[in-house]
DNA sequence: AGCACGCCGACT
DNA sequence: GTCGGCGTGCTC
């Protein structure tokens, strides 16, 4: 009986989403194991793909000749059991490919790469021989780049077997090396070579002296070697020379906090309510429960993540901490590798991808035992885990919107059941789902009301835009912030405003006949972008000159409307002329470490004002700031969304965190054109928990979760009736699979309906028995699959944060 | 995804 | 008659 292999192969389609058997050489067959990548024949033309074997079975039950493994890409297994099982049942969860999911789990480079080379086997025209192979018997096949009737002729050549087409894997994960030296010589023995110098020969006495200091097997880098002994590389090329030492290279990991200054800190006192959650957290050691931990901001959950970890990496286990991307900043990554050293890994999309990929092979090495990571960091390859934590369990951004679409606080609840691990799920504003199942029990709850010292909450006052429009000109800033502002600047204290910009754009509009200058793909305005000098489309990217004269009616009226934040601060500037204004939003922190240092500078007084969008209400913790001003709290409150609320209340809560966190007492201004809305008034008195029951009295009467679940199907197609007539057969069909108690809205178009030439329907279902659902929509799938080839896409978001 | 098989229109 | 269009189905 012959041991075969279950491989996912990498084909990401709905008939290839299964396990294919594959012979194992006998040469292989001692060396593979389960979670290892292979390189497999596959298809008509065997040409080689990627593929993770998955298992192992003895009997396979395909009519067919099996094929046999072509070799073994990894010495040991990429993912272990415990992500194979996850694999299997986050592609279920989330109605996504296998192969996506295990795809997802690894580092970036760790995805093949494939390479189409055409080789002549046969007699060739010589004039063809040189235009299109330049001489050679073999070049890479790169039907993209080739001339149309380059490729017709390569395609006839093959027809007639004179030419073959063959297909490489590549593998593009590269390991660092740095040049390292190794000893040679037994003490004695350099001794000798000691006694063989002249007397003038000072420095290679020195090597010598060193190199005796070292172990046989040692490898030191030579780089360390120079600083150690202070000799230079002519040096130590002389000691390879005389056969005293080799140079080796020597694997190094390229690391992403190389350039930090890192001061070591240690635990910080605790609080009483600190101190109790910590306990709780610490009994629940060895237990999958969940916790749920609501502390205001500033009431120090920061550090009891941290001693809970150092609980229990000091019994051998591992922690894992998800933060959003946001978060992720070089204060926090300071303060967490201060407390662990090296034993920190942090994931997150700043990283390059060999930094990633360093990152990712000293975690799954057992190196690093504490992961700290944005989304994807919660497939961090660790063994043992013994706790994982999710701070800002509220945000969105754990919730990959691309496939496979999954949520990170899914997967961390199922590695947490796997583990044994407590999971703690942190938040000054959870998220009415986590909330709710504390309520019921499913989570336990821990309450930490109370800031650092008992800091007051800063006082938050609502201004109504409708009186400041009716008594005076049209502004971003009313007269009490603006005042407000300048008495800051006269005290030297620092201010902070936020201009709100979800599903909000300047964009360019005729002030004659109302014409707005519209993405020709997309159906959506474009926005402007001074920094350019043009017009974006925020979808696709389309990019095009500001217009002068209105294209419809010629009117030269035509001029930007709405508010981006180059425009705020351009006013913001005419209204107080002195101000030093530092605007961060996506525009000027794209580069590499731009964000780092605005906020250092601001944080060293360089600025009195830091402007800008959403990113500046998270975590960021400057002491001199005392007032905190959201110029437009109305636009999240507008979106076509049932969570405009919660989103609006959660931003303003975090918003109004930043401000007096020291001694100094706080001041937040909200400018609002609705100011009785209760999500704008429940933050402005701090209270989380009639915000919590007035909303879920409004979830419970729309039939919105957390009491009921959510799906969305989207179906696409570039002609707009295609995806029109498939999403209304759609919608007939899940009718007739729906319990009673299932509601379906739509199908109707995406209320940017077109995207990239795209045209966009949805459907959302609201629903209460999610396994019936479960298993039409995987069939609704399959079914789709057809479609597929005739140009439609299909995709199905569980819970899905967006339903524009 | 990529390839082969297969069944209908315009040509060496 | 056949060459080749792309619609359909399969890949261990």
């Amino acid at each position: 009986m012959e041991e075969l292999a279950q491989v996912v192969v990498d084909v990401p389609t709905m008939q290839t989403n299964q396990p294919y058997t594959y012979a194992i050489p006998a040469e292989f067959r001692e060396r593979l194991t389960p979670g290892m990548r292979v390189v497999v024949p596959f298809g008509k033309g065997s040409r080689v793909i990627q593929g993770f074997v998955v298992g192992f079975i003895n009997q396979s039950d395909y009519e067919g000749e099996l094929k046999a493994i072509t070799s073994i890409v990894d010495l040991y297994p990429v993912l272990n059991d415990e992500l194979l099982d996850l694999s299997a049942w986050l592609a279920q969860l989330s109605f996504a490919f296998r192969i996506s999911v295990l795809q997802t789990m690894l580092p970036n480079v760790m995805r093949a790469k494939y390479t189409k080379y055409v080789r002549v086997i046969d007699e060739i025209d010589e004039d063809v021989l040189f235009s299109i192979f330049h001489g050679q018997d073999e070049i890479e096949f790169d039907e993209a780049q080739m001339e149309p009737a380059t490729v017709s002729k390569l395609l006839d050549l093959r027809k007639h077997n004179q030419v073959e087409v063959s297909y490489q894997v590549g593998n593009r994960a590269r390991v660092k090396t740095t040049l390292g030296i190794q000893p040679l010589l037994e003490f004695e023995a350099y001794e000798e070579e000691r006694a063989g110098l002249t007397k003038t020969a000072a420095k290679q006495s020195t090597l010598i002296s060193y190199l005796q200091t070292l172990k046989p097997t040692d490898v030191i880098a030579k780089k360390t070697v120079s600083e150690v002994t202070g000799l230079s590389d002519a040096i130590i090329t002389t000691g390879e020379k005389k056969g005293w030492l080799a140079k080796v290279p020597m694997e190094t990991y390229r690391d992403p906090m190389k350039d930090y200054d890192i001061q070591a800190t240690t635990p910080l006192e605790l609080q009483a309510t600190q101190a109790e959650a910590l306990a709780a957290i610490n009994a629940a050691d060895g237990t999958a429960k969940t916790f749920l931990l609501e502390g205001v901001t500033g009431s120090g959950k920061t550090e009891v993540y941290l001693q809970a970890i150092a609980n229990v990496l000091a019994e051998g286990k591992t922690a894992l901490m998800l933060v959003p991307e946001i978060s992720l900043t070089p204060q926090m990554m300071r303060r967490v590798r201060g407390r662990f050293g090296a034993a920190v890994a942090v994931l997150h999309s700043g990283l390059s991808d060999g930094e990633r990929f360093d990152e990712w092979r000293r975690i799954e090495r057992g190196e690093a035992r504490v992961v700290v990571g944005a989304r994807s960091a919660v497939f961090a390859p660790l063994e043992n885990i013994g706790l994982i934590i999710m701070d800002e369990e509220h945000e969105t951004t754990y919730k990959q919107d691309e496939n496979p679409r999954y949520h990170a606080r899914d997967v961390a609840a199922w590695r947490s059941a796997y583990h044994n691990a407590p999971l703690v799920l942190g938040s000054a504003t959870p998220s009415l789902e986590s909330r709710a199942r504390a309520e019921k029990g499913v989570y336990e709850l821990l309450l930490m009301p109370n800031r650092i010292n008992n800091h007051p909450m800063p006082t938050v006052q609502v201004v109504d835009m409708r009186q400041e429009i009716i008594n005076g000109p049209e502004s971003n800033f009313s007269t009490d912030l603006l005042a407000a502002i300048q008495d800051r600047i006269s005290k030297g204290e620092q201010s902070v405003l936020m201009l709100n910009r979800r599903g909000f754009s300047s964009f360019v509009m005729c002030r004659d006949c109302g014409f707005v200058l519209e993405c020709p793909n997309c159906d959506i305005g474009l926005t402007l972008h001074m920094d350019t000098k043009s017009m974006k489309c925020h979808y696709c990217g389309h990019e095009e000159a500001i217009p002068h004269q209105c294209p419809n009616c010629q009117s030269n009226a035509i001029r930007y409307y709405g508010t981006g934040t180059q425009k705020v601060e351009q006013e913001l500037q005419e209204l107080i002329p002195g101000a030093k204004i530092v605007r961060m939003d996506a525009d000027t922190t794209r580069k590499k470490g731009a964000h780092d240092k605005m906020l250092t500078a601001f944080g060293n007084h360089e600025y009195d004002i830091l402007l800008g969008t959403q990113m500046i209400a998270k975590g960021l913790d400057f002491p001199d700031v005392t007032l905190v001003g959201v110029l437009n709290a109305d636009t999240s409150l507008g979106l076509p969304d049932f969570h405009a609320a919660e989103r609006t209340f959660q931003l303003l809560t975090q918003v109004s965190g930043r401000a007096g966190r020291a001694d100094k007492l706080g001041e937040v201004f909200v400018q609002t054109f609705n100011p009785e809305h209760y999500a704008i008034k429940l933050a402005q008195m701090h209270d989380y928990e009639r915000f919590f029951r007035t909303e879920m009295q409004m979830r419970h009467a729309a039939k919105y979760p957390p009491y009921y679940f959510t799906i969305k199907i989207q179906a696409s197609h570039a002609e707009e009736r295609e995806a029109a007539l498939k999403m209304s057969q759609v919608g007939r069909w899940l009718k007739n699979q729906l319990g009673t108690d299932a509601i379906m809205l739509g199908p109707t178009p995406r209320s940017i309906a077109r995207i990239n030439n795209r045209y966009y329907y949805q459907i959302v279902l609201k629903y209460r028995q999610p396994e019936e659902l479960d298993a039409a929509l995987s069939e609704l799938l399959e079914r789709a699959q057809s479609e597929a080839k005739h140009g439609l896409q299909l995709s199905i978001d569980r819970e899905p944060l967006s339903f524009m």
